[in-house]
DNA sequence: GTGTATTATCTTACGTTGTAAATTTATGCC
DNA sequence: GGCATAAATTTACAACGTAAGATAATACAC
C-alpha cells in the first residue's frame, strides 16, 4: 500500500486516532483504553498507530494537547465576546472556564491529571497547557493599565484560576457534600476575590 | 504453616502491605508497581496478597484510606493546638492541611487523585475521606453560633477547603507559572475569604 | 502416635497488555 | 518487468493481574 506518505496523510490519521482515543478514554478512562481498541476502532493492525505515535503515552499527551487546546480557545472566544467592561469580561471568561469542565469533565480531567507523567517531553502539550494558563492571566493587564487592580496581575491571575480549579476538582473527586455545589463555592469565592481585588461586589 | 490465622495476624499482614504499597506506589506510581513487587517485599510469593486483598484497587483503596487518616490527624492535631481564639485555630488548620500536602505530595495525589474508580465499593475509603472533609468545616461551627460568620458554615469551609486544595493541584500538575508558588497564592486566596467571611483581615 | 480435615501458602497456568522484530505487500522509478 | 522503498501486518515476547490447582503445616479425633 505504500508511496511515500503525504504530511498530509499522517497529520489526517494522527486525527482520527486522536478522535478514537479521546472517545475511548472518555468511556473507559485511559488505563481501560487498549492501543488494539483504539486501532480496531480505525481499522487498521494493532501496531500500525506506532508509525504515528511514539506509544500510547503519546497518544495521552496528544489527547492531553487537544483538551487544552479546546479549553483555551472556549476562553479566547469568551474574552472576545465579553464586551468592553473588563470586570464584565472577566466573569465571562470565567463562567466559560467553568462551563468547559462541567461539559467536559473527562476531558478536563485529562488535561490536569495529577498522575500523568512529567509532559515535559511532549512540546505540543506544553505549548497547548501555557496557552490556558496565559489566557488565564492575559485579561488583567488592561485593569492593571488602568489603575484598578491592586497587586500583581499574574498572581491575581492565578488566585482566581484556583479559585476555579479547587472547587471542580474537589467536585471530580466526589469530595463535596451533597448540599455544596461546585458553582456555588465558585461563587462565594469569586466574590470575595472581587471585592479583595476591585473593591466591587459585582453578583456573577 | 497455617493454623486457623487469627485477626490480629490478619491486620498485621495488611498493615505491612500496605507499608510497602504505600512507599512504591511513591517511589514509581501506583502504575508502575506490581503485586509481585510488593510480595516479594514481604518476602512473600506473588499470590499471598489475595488472600488479604480482594485484588490491587483493593489495596490502593486501603493506602488512600490511610493517607485521608493521616491527613485527618494532622488537621485534628492543629486543631487542638490552635488555641481558644477561633481565627487563629482556622489558620492553624490551614496551615497543618498546607503543610501536609506538600510534605506529602505523594499521598496527596493519591487521595484526591481523580482517576481513581468510585470508591463507593470501600467502606474504609469512604470513611476516612468524610472524616478529612468534615475537619474542613466542623471547627466553623463555634464563631457560626457566636454570630461572628456570615452565612452557611459548610458552604465557608467549603470555599476555604477549595481555596487550598485548588493552588496545590494546580502546583502538582505543574501548571504553575515559575513565579506563583502555591503558599503565595493560597496567602491571597484566604486574606480574601477572611475579609468576606469575618470582616476582619488578619495576616496568615 | 496416626489419620484426617482444614487452611495458609506456593506453584502453575492463562488471557491480555505494550511493543520489538520480522514479514508481507503495495507503490514509484529504471 | 524488476527492484528499491516504505507502509502495514503478522508474529513473538516479556510482564502483568489473577484463577485454579498443588503443597504443606497445623488442630483435633481416636
Amino acid at each position: 500500500m505504500p508511496s511515500a506518505l503525504f504530511p498530509d496523510d499522517i497529520e489526517r490519521f494522527r486525527e482520527r486516532l486522536i478522535d478514537a482515543a479521546e472517545r475511548l478514554f472518555a468511556e473507559h478512562g485511559t488505563e481501560a483504553v487498549t492501543i488494539r481498541q483504539m486501532a480496531a476502532e480505525l481499522g487498521v493492525s494493532s501496531m500500525t498507530p506506532y508509525r504515528y505515535f511514539k506509544d500510547k503515552d503519546a497518544i495521552l499527551a496528544a489527547v492531553r494537547a487537544r483538551g487544552f487546546d479546546r479549553h483555551a480557545e472556549a476562553l479566547e472566544r469568551a474574552y472576545l465576546d465579553g464586551g468592553q467592561d473588563w470586570v464584565a469580561r472577566a466573569h465571562a471568561i470565567g463562567r466559560a472556564y467553568v462551563r468547559f469542565a462541567l461539559s467536559n469533565p473527562q476531558a478536563y480531567k485529562l488535561m490536569f491529571d495529577i498522575t500523568q507523567p512529567s509532559e515535559r517531553d511532549y512540546p505540543d502539550l506544553v505549548r497547548a497547557a501555557q496557552r490556558s494558563r496565559r489566557t488565564m492571566t492575559a485579561h488583567l493587564q488592561a485593569p492593571l493599565l488602568a489603575g484598578r487592580l491592586k497587586g500583581d496581575p499574574e498572581l491575581i491571575g492565578h488566585m482566581y484560576w484556583a479559585a476555579l480549579h479547587g472547587p471542580i476538582m474537589l467536585a471530580f473527586s466526589g469530595m463535596l457534600a451533597a448540599s455544596c455545589d461546585p458553582e456555588k463555592i465558585i461563587g462565594g469565592l469569586t466574590r470575595a476575590l472581587d471585592a479583595a481585588s476591585f473593591g466591587s461586589d459585582d453578583d456573577a
